[in-house]
DNA sequence: TATTGTTATACTCTATAACTATA
DNA sequence: TATAGTTATAGAGTATAACAATA
């Protein structure tokens, strides 16, 4: 729509970049019937089931925020509470079938998008941008 | 905290990395006592004054959810709505300079953070770097 | 008729503080 | 005592639909 005809510092590129990412992610949320930070809970429950103590920090969320933020997609039947055998304070939070499909529609579609926005990069160029991605991620907790 | 053992791809470096630029941004508007969506908007009106409309589209939201928005903004005093002389049913919205010092001040933070996450890159690799966003800016609407 | 913005309404999201149950 | 999670409460953020005023 509009060309971005002023100079960007490093740092003000990755704003844009990220509200760029944060949209993409929203639409695609959308088209599924999720609000974004549903999809996001989704998301990272397919990299494994955790506690809500670990899923908070995942997603930088007070507790009682994941709380409300759980019951909302397990009333959809997209996850659902598990005992946790180890300790009967603790539960383990676990995609349903039907949360793990929707997860995986969802970060392909987020994946589709960004990768045609991308534009074609060479290895070396991907390769090089992820790595200082992976530092900055190392580094920022 | 942890180290990213997985590969990446350069799509999902891009969404690890708008969380982590989200949070950095989250983080900055707290101690300036602004909600996220609060410094977002502040942060647009540093590029110039505008009207409901643009906003709207500047940050994807539904012109009533700004209004809600502005409405809060505007009663901390961050922002006034003045008349438009060319449309009576128009509005611009404009930072206060209490807005603007506190838009400043947080994008300033954000700023520095990023950098120093982002850490020593030469010239041409920034370069390069932003060239890469600003397609993808150009191209993604 | 179309556009600019607000209002009404109903959710979702979020944090703080107080609480229960288990460790 | 400390930790895992929930409940109570209050406010912020958001969208849809209906509306007023102006173009």
């Amino acid at each position: 729509m509009t060309t971005i005809g002023e100079d960007l510092t490093v740092a003000e590129a990755f704003v844009r970049l990220s509200h760029l990412v944060q949209h993409v992610f929203a639409d695609a949320a959308r088209d599924h019937e999720l609000t974004q930070q549903q999809a996001q809970l989704l998301c990272v429950l397919t990299r494994g089931s955790t506690g809500m103590t670990d899923l908070g920090k995942l997603l930088h969320l007070e507790k009682s925020s994941l709380t409300g933020l759980v019951d909302r997609v397990e009333r959809r039947g997209l996850v659902a509470r598990a005992r946790d055998d180890r300790d009967r304070r603790a539960c383990r939070i676990e995609l349903t079938d039907r949360g793990e499909r929707l997860a995986l529609a969802c970060h392909e579609a987020v994946t589709a998008r960004l990768e045609k926005l991308v534009g074609e990069l060479g290895p070396a160029e991907s390769t090089h941008l992820v790595s200082i991605v992976v530092r900055m991620l190392d580094s920022g907790s």
